[in-house]
RNA sequence: UGCUGUACUGACU
């Protein structure tokens, strides 16, 4: 039998409320509800499926909130685009780790607050690749590639995210040729890394090459084939696009609309409506 | 022991 955490978990990352719910009034009535492991995974599912104020609930009803309580709770309200309270959170708790700093910093640069977030960052008592890669992201994301390099530059030990931070940033410059040397250069390669280079070809209108990196890459998984379905289907391609559909060991929602668009795309609108109907779990 | 923070694919916005 599955436990209550396992099921929650699946719910957190499917994003799936109603489920969560359900387990939610499971425990209630198993009289679980003040197991702080449970509350702990019960406020991060409701956080992330845009019921904040469920989240705070929970949280508040804890009585002895651990670290992992008041990084998740500072997670949440920064998920729902809570900055103040986020912040308000990480200056109660007394005993913060590496992770409750990240939280904020990241926090900050998904809005965009650049400067704040580097400001939280240089406040941190120990940086480690995951703060350092929340910043770099941000100023790559924010089209400062310039400060990215940087950053990336004077940083330790970039590692993977590092690395393909960069060449996502890249990709969204239309700079593919680039993205591709440092892909070349680098060891610190990976299944994104490999995708990205799917998406920067195709994106670029060049399927060919994109076929080319596709084929060579060692492991396929669903991301991969969603890129490369998504160029032939951007391109118009509706033989070839179906063809990676039906190649697909697994699809999900990305799959299917890629190959709805391909038809709809191609001027098959009936093709993309039988599409629709057989889709399971339209979102 | 297990729970939290960073990167990749579609459409919508």
């Amino acid at each position: 039998a599955e436990t209550f955490a396992e099921k929650l978990r699946s719910c957190t990352k499917a994003r799936n409320l109603w489920h969560g719910k359900e387990i939610h009034n499971s425990i209630v009535q198993s009289r679980l509800q003040s197991d702080r492991f449970l509350a702990n995974l019960l406020v991060d599912m409701y956080g992330k499926c845009g019921c904040l104020d469920a989240a705070i609930s929970i949280f508040q009803a804890i009585a002895n909130p651990n670290v992992f309580s008041w990084n998740i709770i500072i997670s949440a309200c920064s998920q729902n685009g809570k900055l103040d309270l986020a912040t308000q959170y990480f200056h109660k708790m007394n005993k913060r780790d590496g992770t409750s700093w990240t939280t904020l910093v990241s926090a900050f640069a998904h809005a965009g607050h650049l400067q704040l977030a580097m400001k939280i960052f240089n406040l941190m008592p120990m940086r480690d690749a995951v703060s350092w890669n929340s910043l770099i992201w941000a100023f790559a994301d924010n089209d400062e590639l310039d400060e990215a390099w940087r950053m990336i530059q004077a940083m330790p030990a970039p590692d993977i995210v590092s690395w393909t931070v960069i060449i996502q940033a890249l990709i969204d410059a239309g700079d593919v040729v680039q993205a591709r040397e440092i892909f070349d250069n680098t060891t610190q390669r990976s299944s994104v890394t490999w995708s990205l280079l799917v998406t920067g070809y195709a994106q670029g209108g060049q399927t060919d090459k994109a076929k080319v990196v596709f084929d060579r890459m060692p492991q396929h998984g669903l991301t991969s084939w969603n890129s490369m379905l998504a160029g032939y289907s951007q391109a118009g391609n509706l033989h070839e696009s179906r063809r990676a559909f039906d190649g697909m060991r697994e699809r999900d929602v990305a799959s299917w609309t890629g190959i709805m668009t391909a038809y709809a795309r191609a001027g098959h609108l009936e093709g993309a409506e039988k599409i629709f109907s057989a889709m399971p779990g339209k979102d």
